[in-house]
DNA sequence: GCCACCGGTGGC
DNA sequence: GCCACCGGTGGC
């Protein structure tokens, strides 16, 4: 069955596209038409792709189906520039910039800086397909602590040694909270920045991956890790066990007392 | 619970 | 009437 995934020229590096033609049912023989992302995400519409790409890729002349920039109409230079609504007359849900986090209430969006004047842009693919996000957004978190009910402050994961911050404020905490968000936000190996990175963070740093010297995770680390782990959960182990005898000799005495006075 | 697959339909 | 889009679901 047709069923393999081929380069797609008018999309970034990376992208396939997989044509399947149905099989049974009213509509055997017609084909459906997905595209997966160089992540493996699989997009079913033109309307999800052009959510996904945002203002990263101009689709308004990509046919879906074939897969081809509709011929003469080249990617024209202004369009959608200044645009925040698609022809449709829709907006363009993707175009809204994030909002800076930070401690203020007032809500201030990201800066989005498209170019100065005189200046040459290079177009990086890799980079025009990331939305953009706020770059060192660990610093809101410094000086913040998680305590327990008590609001007695707990003691932060210690990270293994060798790993070095880089960027503005190279302090080990937000180092700790930007692993710990690299971690959840991507399926990809956290192996931190390039060394021109390390050299111009401001420019250079690559926002999926935390601000720190590129690194390798060794047999060794592991090894620690699960002797951390084996501590944790023999820890655990004993304050369930303690929890559970300190119930039984609870209810114990709650019984004795009734017992007594019903005597 | 996920996802491949087909059906249904709104917009043209 | 066609088909892009997306809902629903059966099979895993």
């Amino acid at each position: 069955m047709e069923k393999r995934r081929s380069d797609c020229p008018a999309l970034p590096p990376g992208w396939k596209k997989e044509e399947v033609i149905r099989k049974s049912g009213l509509s055997a023989g017609k084909s459906d038409v997905y595209y997966y992302s160089p992540s493996g995400k699989k997009f079913r519409s033109k309307p999800q792709l052009v959510r996904f790409l945002g203002n990263a890729v101009d689709l308004s002349y990509f046919d879906f189906r074939t897969g081809k920039t509709i011929a003469g109409k080249h990617k024209g230079k202004s369009r959608q520039r200044h645009e925040p609504h698609s022809k449709s007359g829709k907006p363009d849900l993707n175009t809204a910039l994030p909002i800076r986090q930070t401690a203020s209430i007032f809500k201030q969006p990201v800066t989005k800086v498209t170019g100065h004047p005189g200046n040459k842009v290079k177009s990086d693919q890799q980079r025009a397909m990331e939305q953009p996000r706020q770059l060192f957004w660990e610093k809101r978190l410094k000086g913040l602590r998680s305590s327990d009910v008590t609001e007695e402050s707990l003691r932060a994961m210690d990270l293994p040694q060798g790993l070095h911050c880089i960027g503005p404020d190279p302090s080990e905490d937000c180092l700790l909270w930007a692993i710990a968000s690299a971690l959840h936000l991507s399926s990809a190996p956290i192996s931190g920045q390039s060394t021109s990175a390390e050299k111009n963070p401001g420019v250079w740093i690559n926002a999926s991956q935390p601000p720190c010297r590129s690194f390798s995770v060794t047999e060794q680390h592991i090894r620690e890790q699960e002797l951390v782990v084996d501590r944790a959960r023999r820890s655990l182990e004993e304050a369930l066990t303690a929890d559970t005898l300190a119930r039984i000799a609870q209810t114990k005495r709650e019984t004795g007392v009734k017992e007594r006075r019903t005597r």
